[in-house]
DNA sequence: GCACATTATGCACACGTGTGCATATAGGGG
DNA sequence: CCCCTATATGCACACGTGTGCATAATGTGC
């Protein structure tokens, strides 16, 4: 029903040829014919169909956006990034959460290949490699953000995980702490690894004992998941006087349960988080944190996917960009205890 | 250059219509020509092309979703409910954030139309009464959520905010509260008014007078915008005995300005938020909140969307569903200080 | 053995747009 | 006045799929 350019072509008197170049920009229509369906089409109201062209030129102008989960802070910074810097470009995107559920995986890439997207971007989420070999069946660009395999994948971003590990280590080090605790993500995968990696790379450095009892996992990401692993830590003959934790959701966790149970964030144990999102600064106390630049991890996978796309970059040159975020420092963390640790009832 | 029915239909030596109509399971071809044909199409590794289809069916099979920020915790529940909907009906959908910007709202818009999406869901946007127009005029049904002017809709969806600002105060009032604040954000619009208008109904209700002076508004809905409301709060000679915020951010926001005045909360001052988002349960104090129903908000929305798109319900009949939350009490409110008020430094 | 119904398949066009090539028109130089 | 070039426009086909109608093949009843 809505206005072709055969409606315009039409009242025009010209061929839908004439109207198609003259829209387009083409050169060698007269201007004044130019004019004249701009005027035209402009009174019909005409909105060129995107598909159609999309169908002869082969390019759809979208591409795809892959999360494991949207309810997420740390990701919806980082696809604020990716939006903002798409958009742009004029370019739209579909989203899909694979929720962890590999059934699911498999109708997400199913469904972007049937829709003929032209890239794909997929964010902290382990698409299986037989689903990324798909898509490069269709010889669709993928850029990966923060995946698990980082090194096998042509075109990835990630942060330095090891690194952010480290300096919030190494600022509770600084502090005077000398038994500090891990509190990883168990579904964190390479990730959590990596900042356990910094962290006791820190430790090393300062001369400090590893002991491997302060090295707990959350069965999760979550609060949830925070407060699972700082039962573990209280159920210790003593609690540590820090707790490096996963990402801040998990800190938060963490710092909720410790005050249930009377020990005073950062009197009694300092916590640190990671990402520093949105809400890290306003929590009490203000969490310590590691801020990753979000954002920025999304607009750099999408200028590169971008690149990728418009064949400024080649598809088969590996292209590895690794972000450094910055040490957040706030409340929640302080020297430790001056007379001994906080003895815990179990 | 991927598999096209045509590459199928020259193996199995028959016509690409007689492919097409194999795989899309039509009447009237011999079943052992189904099964070679689509024994053919799965060697070949055929994905069909959803956009050529779209053309010709005039269905693109996707939607678009509109809203305000990307950024947002309530927001992120409430595309959780969409997505998982509008999944399993097989549909797909652009995500786009306005940004309260009402050139790229513009722009957004005139994406939406150019892709010809089969609907729209906006959600919390108020996109602008044009812009509306522009979408019926395309016949794209739209359902919207939570927007600012519900009632002239045809079909929209959101919550009882009149009854939750109630509720909230109410719960207050039992505890025996006399005077307390209203939060608002100045950039709620409707949502903001009608939590207000509840809040005032359950003062009347309890013969409490409704002071001015407690009723002030943040610039924004973010935690920044709930710190500079605390301060003016903060400001006031006397401050109140409770404090009924716009939502769960600003309340954090809110608490951490109280905390830093040496306002202890529940104690000294009660607080509330709205939207009970996932963090609520976990910060310090845990907060009393209104719980609304995020997830499935955006569930009927999805599932009115998709009713309208396949003609189960009719386009010029309208339909408000108005869903209703519950309040959730946790350790931020109690019964007011016994001797007297807190007292403000101001 | 012929008319007819039934089944299986193909032809040709359609969806809305883009593009290589041919063609029509105009202008200029000799 | 003719040839050549430059400019402006149209024709016809393409992209990948779906569909009404025609047609071929097969079976059925008498």
């Amino acid at each position: 029903m809505p206005v072709t350019i055969k409606d315009i072509a039409k009242i025009a008197g010209v061929s839908h040829t004439t109207v198609s170049r003259a829209l387009r920009g083409h050169p060698g229509i007269a201007p004044e014919t130019v004019a004249r369906i701009k005027k035209i089409a402009a009174e019909l109201g005409y909105i060129p169909n995107t598909v159609a062209r999309g169908l002869k030129t082969q390019r759809s102008g979208v591409v795809g956006v892959i999360v494991r989960r949207i309810v997420d802070p740390f990701f919806s910074e980082v696809l604020n990034g990716i939006e903002d810097t798409l958009q742009a470009a004029g370019y739209s995107f579909f989203l899909s959460s694979s929720n962890r559920d590999p059934e699911r995986e498999k109708t997400i890439v199913r469904v972007m290949s049937e829709r003929r997207v032209d890239g794909v971007i997929v964010c902290s989420s382990q698409v299986s490699e037989h689903h990324r070999r798909q898509l490069e069946r269709f010889r669709v660009p993928t850029v990966l953000i923060n995946n698990q395999a980082a090194e096998e994948s042509a075109h990835s971003i990630y942060h330095d995980d090891v690194y952010g590990g480290w300096a919030v280590t190494h600022h509770l080090i600084e502090l005077g702490h000398k038994r500090i605790a891990f509190l990883g993500n168990a579904r964190g995968g390479r990730t959590s690894e990596e900042r356990l990696r910094g962290y006791k790379q820190a430790l090393s450095e300062a001369g400090l004992p590893i002991d491997e009892a302060c090295i707990v996992s959350g069965p999760n990401g979550l609060a949830e998941g925070g407060a699972e692993g700082a039962r573990r830590l209280l159920a210790l003959p003593e609690l540590p006087t820090g707790v490096v934790c996963y990402n801040d959701v998990m800190a938060i966790g963490v710092m909720r349960v410790l005050a249930e149970h009377g020990v005073h964030v950062p009197a009694d144990c300092s916590v640190t988080g990671f990402d520093n999102i949105e809400l890290a600064a306003y929590v009490n106390p203000p969490l310590t944190t590691f801020d990753q630049p979000k954002y920025e991890l999304g607009h750099q996978a999408a200028v590169m996917l971008l690149r990728l796309l418009d064949g400024t970059a080649d598809s088969d040159k590996r292209d590895i960009v690794v972000l450094r975020g910055e040490l957040c420092p706030r409340e929640s963390t302080a020297p430790p205890p001056e007379n001994g640790r906080f003895v815990t009832e179990g």
